[in-house]
DNA sequence: GGTAGGCTTTACATCGTTGCAAAGACGTCC
DNA sequence: GGACGTCTTTGCAACGATGTAAAGCCTACC
């Protein structure tokens, strides 16, 4: 415990004084400035180490207007997929020497504006953000002053460095999946009536698009809307489903949160998985291979992204004014028992 | 965009200019100082509002020796229990205008220590600290000089606030709960050997406890280890169970993700659940609700347990040397169909 | 009319660090 | 021997806010 007495008692001051320097040389020295005298650094060094310094943060983000922190701002935590994006994003960030702070917006499109433009992006250098209500009509509020990067696929084109997936392509390849099996009343559920963009909308293109492909004909009845990606929505499409009579041999969730609420209505229902009726999810968390019967999923390269994101962001922070960048991560087919791999 | 030039550009010099006073009246203003004219307020109300001044926190921070900002260290978001803790204490700290810092500790003991002294500290004013691993030989590590508030069973009696269960009660109600379903061989699964504090040991104490009261004898085997509280881990145990030849009808999941686990292998093997072995979790997570079959548990009082702690931590950190409090969160029983509810 | 006392406002120093520019130290080269 | 260039170190002034203490302004009361 020796010098270490009230938290954040000891400065660059008091180092200064005990090794006979200079403030400026312990802050170079802390900073590994490179032009200094090792006998210089050793005595500074011993000297700091005896203190027990720890250099104040707030007075170096004032001082350097940086503060370390990177925030991400996501619907919630309790969505799984979420939750271990954010767990991604965490380690990402420790790995470069930053720290996340995050907020949730609950999927409120007037949350979402919030987290734009509030007092806690002072705290932050930057802003990795994964909208879900925002759309094309909001790019503007996306013209923000400070380094922002934007996952998914709702909003396109403006000044910030874009993170997704090709949501069309891993769409259609899920649905191949399920015509690999034989199936051929394959229904989708979460469906996003009216949204030309965002995942909903582009999955089910992919989704469109393979039918086609194969020859299948496109049967709307088939097609369930569900707004909230949530477990209790996916359960809610089938229970709609099965009331409609429409036959369906496959259900295709549009993310794994629906597609577990449709495990949880189809045994519910006594209705058999993978026969009579297969089921595939997207975004592979790891709930997917857990369930019973286990879950078919997309796995979105879920690492990669949070990866990209942070390198993309850290980057922008660091200034350069590189032109701004999209990366499309990849994806893959996780075949399970619910689709009878 | 009026007066919106480069960020952090408008400072409240500029205000004070151009409202014609000082400085030092602008931020009382801003801080909501009582004795101001109210024409005076209302000058510097409008100028801040013409040059869209934001304080910098950063400033503030520095004079203050406040961020604003606490932290959450726990194992990792991707179990779903800490995810959907951590979504309780940021919606807590929101709507007490704090702002959360998650640090993940891997449940690694090294990396809980860690925590306690890092840097980061210094970028929060209190921690709220959720520890796997470290034990009552920790203690000291725990006697920290910033406002710290312990979730968990595993280190008592310091100088600390501490939220936490009534493990023992909770784990003795859902041993009741199968009891009184029929139950007499219940296993339990993701004991910790060797342990006296921590949950697993109190939840343990508490399935002891339920069986001598109603005259069950305890049987060892019936007993089995599981150090990370993870699916996977509650799938092993059950395949330890069934390879070992013990009869058992009923398993008491120490946490959900076991569970989780739990009825994966079963399924796996062909056993259905509740019959011929019923099964109950812990923590009652979302996914309880959603498995196949719905997983009885017990719920903690999650969002309860989120609230307390940060007032307790706000508390600490306003000051004010009011004893150091222990609050313990309410329970309840969920059965659901893994029981026979 | 003078003064005590409360309400408002202010100037200044200060929080702990880093950028800047310049000073000092030292060796080299002509 | 002196000028020059490089390596080290330094003092000072910021960064943008707030605490302190004091000054100015009123009102009220004797």
């Amino acid at each position: 415990m020796s010098g270490s007495g009230v938290r954040g008692t000891v400065t660059m001051h008091d180092v200064a004084a005990a090794a006979g320097v200079s403030v400026k040389t312990v802050s170079n020295v802390v900073n590994d400035y490179p032009h200094i005298r090792p006998a210089t650094r050793e005595k500074v060094q011993k000297a700091i180490d005896e203190l027990g310094y720890r250099m104040n943060l707030s007075a170096r983000s004032l001082r350097q207007g940086r503060t370390g922190i990177i925030g991400l701002a996501l619907p919630e935590l309790s969505l799984p997929y979420f939750a271990e994006l954010a767990d991604s994003v965490i380690r990402a960030a420790e790995a470069r020497g930053v720290v996340v702070l995050i907020e949730q917006t609950g999927a409120d499109r007037q949350h979402e504006l919030d987290v734009l433009t509030s007092d806690r992006r002072q705290l932050t250098d930057g802003l990795i953000f994964s909208p879900l209500e925002l759309g094309p009509d909001d790019a503007d509020a996306l013209k923000v002053d400070y380094p922002l990067v934007v996952l998914g696929e709702r909003i396109f084109g403006g000044d910030w460095d874009h993170v997704t997936m090709n949501n069309v392509d891993a769409a259609r390849a899920a649905t191949q999946h399920l015509i690999d099996q034989g199936r051929r009343r394959i229904a989708v559920i979460g469906a996003h009536a009216g949204e030309t963009m965002g995942s909903a909308a582009l999955r089910v293109l992919g989704y469109q698009a393979a039918l086609a492909a194969n020859g299948i004909p496109l049967d709307p009845s088939l097609i369930v809307e569900g707004g909230l990606w949530h477990r209790a929505t996916g359960a809610e499409c089938v229970d709609h489903l099965v009331s409609t009579g429409v036959e369906f041999d496959a259900i295709f969730g549009l993310n794994d949160a629906l597609a577990l609420g449709a495990l949880h209505a189809l045994h519910a229902r006594g209705i058999a998985v993978p026969d009579p009726v297969a089921v595939i999810g997207f975004d592979d968390i790891e709930d997917a291979a857990y369930t019973s019967p286990t879950l078919s999923s997309i796995s979105p390269g879920r690492e990669q992204i949070a990866q990209e994101a942070v390198d993309l962001l850290l980057a922008r922070i660091a200034g350069g004014g590189d032109p701004y960048r999209r990366v499309i991560a990849d994806f893959t087919v996780v075949p399970r028992e619910s689709t009878g791999g």
